[in-house]
DNA sequence: TATCATGCAAACTGGTTGGTATGTTGTTGC
DNA sequence: GCAACAACATACCAACCAGTTTGCATGATA
């Protein structure tokens, strides 16, 4: 029984808007978890980053996990739809290595998101190994991302501005290899200039994969 | 105090040996940090696996932190020489091209490895950021990884075998970024061929690499 | 106006965690 | 053969942590 002698104070009981509780509860599940880890995050800190109770939340999610898919699905791959699919979606008549030089210069790359890394390689080191419902979550997000640009390369191909030497598919793994790989580098190193070089060194192969007669110059 | 009163129970004791004591407690440290994180990896859960007490380990090991710097000065660093700096100093007289392949086709492909995913990549993505100490520990595990890989390729130049406008520091990072992020999707997806996709594109994209005149077929 | 489900708030709990205090044993120097 | 130190073993602890229980306010509904 909680306190049975004594009157419990409330809070002053703030305007009831479940949905919007739901989304901060998720934004600062993803803060602490994007800079923690999953595992390491803990419910207390999210929910004294937030205002909002543990009653709520437990009404919300029905448990740390359940966040942790929450997070996956709503939260990380928005972002990633933000960052390739729309883009290479928007920009469909370009040249589809222009289009992706164009999105790979566009990542983000403020300090804040070079410290802190990939949110989606973040997750999936720690996790995938772990718990397979964590990894199933980011494996669709990582599927749509490859897809999405090899659906791009294909239709250079097409044009004829991509080599047709290379498999479409194995190129998307490719270049989502050297990104998430020079994201690493750069977390590590903590240091923006890192990733520019990366940046850098990426593009210049973009570019290589332009179809002979088809070469500009970057 | 301790049992005042009762007279404790002692495991019959085993023959000492401090510093085989010290190499159980690193290894089943490391493989304990390997699977689920430092963070996560518990002091507990690692005795448990070695049959040393706790009263030894920190005996040994001034803190949990203290532990984790030695696992990376002592385990990690010494994979990374026994996989990248001593093969590379042993085939000096090769062509470095050649030398660089064969290298990353003995990277280790067993389920086991690719599920685990790199120790230096996991350990660096969990702690870059959260701890200094970590971080610069790490940091001297790539930067002499990377300072092998350029000095391979920086003779090649000299030699002929390997092209001359490429920055070998920077092709030297580009590479690592490919292997760190192979093994971040392969990780993922925690399946072998991904893997093997992997090595097969960065194994042609080494090739690339050679001077004009120097091509062979792979 | 009474009722009831929704959307929380806040105290509580049981298990885990890194770390410590102190006792005990093997070994080494004298 | 004994003191002193190195190398542990064991019990213990406070903090923390995910999750639960119960209470309560509020708007919708009857």
């Amino acid at each position: 029984m909680l306190l049975p002698r004594q009157r419990r104070k409330r809070r002053a009981p703030r305007p009831r808007d479940p949905e919007r509780t739901r989304q901060r509860l998720l934004r600062a599940a993803f803060n602490e978890v994007y800079r923690y880890g999953f595992q390491s995050a803990g419910i207390d800190t999210i929910l004294a980053a937030t205002n909002v109770t543990k009653g709520a939340l437990y009404y919300h999610f029905e448990s740390k996990e359940a966040l942790g898919y929450a997070i996956i699905e709503e939260v990380v791959a928005e972002l990633t739809r933000d960052r390739w699919v729309r883009p290479l979606q928007r920009s469909k008549d370009k040249d589809p290595i222009d289009a992706l030089i164009g999105v790979v210069r566009a990542i983000p790359h403020q300090p804040r998101d070079v410290k802190g890394g990939c949110p989606l390689v973040n997750l999936a080191q720690e996790m995938s190994q772990l718990d397979e419902q964590f990894r199933k979550r980011l494996e669709n997000i990582f599927h749509a991302w490859q897809a999405e640009v090899a659906m791009a390369l294909r239709k250079g191909q097409d044009q004829g501005t991509v080599r047709r030497d290379l498999v479409p598919e194995e190129t998307a793994s490719f270049l989502i290899a050297m990104i998430e790989g020079y994201e690493v580098l750069a977390k590590n190193a903590q240091d923006v200039k890192v990733w520019s070089m990366g940046i850098k060194n990426i593009v210049g192969w973009l570019s290589s994969l332009r179809a002979p007669g088809n070469r500009k110059r970057t």
